[in-house]
DNA sequence: CCAATCGTGGACAACAAATATCCGCGATAG
DNA sequence: CTATCGCGGATATTTGTTGTCCACGATTGG
């Protein structure tokens, strides 16, 4: 089991867009620079959280990237799912249905326990990152590191 | 993110085993015939499991499985750790050190926000898991398919 | 209108991890 | 002593992640 390592990109560049002021967009190249990240591979993140509405993508030039809404209405969450999809991490295969201890379909209608116990876990890791936002993330910046990223995005 | 499918595997088995009669022991080629599974890999699953003390492997002929404890002992978290591993699931790459917004190390002595917030997620999860034991799984097996199993294993 | 800028999204390559198989080994029951 | 059975390392196959590239459309400014 393993985080793609794009959440913690997007987490980082979501939190510096927070810091710019509203309606200034930052360019991709800008972003990737600042955090020493492939271009290429960033925009496909980037991409990605702006089709979720997390980001809004700016075409053009003088072009770039902004929050799709508020900090404060951004879920860590919502960043995790835009840039790793929302599928479960636990993706049953029924295997109470196979080899020689095969249970009949009508047996099978609803999930079993480990199903369940999987499912409710996977929940209170949801709930527990719903529960902080992009605008949390930069109240808990230092005030050094906060006013060195302001300069970078205005 | 994705959990291996050997966790499932690791729980229903465990749950199997958890039907036997104390000191009775199941051949590994029952349990993959019972599920369906390949062997040989399945093989692989258990013996992290023994690794970790959740089963107990007996060699020898008339040797096989069975659990390492007492089956409301070994919660769901026991047997997902012995075949995942206890790797946390998302490891930082500290790219707020590298790039042209590096920070100096000293500013990054302890770990911020982002990874605060992930960490208390996946200790979520893990509590979560750690409330389910295997005696909780088989309780809330059907009738039917308790008393089928407690035959192939006893 | 024209050209330079910038994000989009698909195709593709390189790499890592999960999945699956095989075989020689040691332990043990009979 | 021998057949059985789990152990664990080596290895192949498949899948997923990571990373690159390029043609395209949208937009700005001249
Ligand atoms: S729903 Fe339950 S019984 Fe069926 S395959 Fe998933 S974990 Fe196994
Ligand atoms: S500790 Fe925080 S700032 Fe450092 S790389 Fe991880 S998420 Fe980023």
């Amino acid at each position: 089991m393993k985080i793609s390592q794009g959440v913690e990109w997007g987490l980082h560049c979501a939190t510096l867009l927070a810091l710019a002021p509203p309606d200034r967009v930052v360019r991709r190249d800008r972003l990737a620079a600042h955090y020493g990240l492939p271009e290429a591979y960033l925009a496909k993140h980037l991409q990605a959280m702006a089709r979720a509405g997390v980001l809004h993508a700016v075409p053009g030039p003088r072009g770039g990237y902004r929050l799709g809404r508020e900090a404060a209405r951004i879920t860590v969450l919502d960043v995790v799912e835009a840039v790793e999809g929302s599928t479960p991490p636990f993706l049953c295969q029924e295997i109470r249905q196979r080899g020689t201890g095969a249970l009949p379909p009508d047996q099978c209608r609803r999930p079993c326990a480990i199903h369940a116990t999987m499912t409710a876990a996977d929940q209170a890791w949801r709930a527990s990152l719903r529960t902080v936002t992009i605008a949390d993330l930069v109240a808990r910046l230092p005030a050094g590191v906060r006013e060195r990223n302001e300069k970078i995005v205005s």
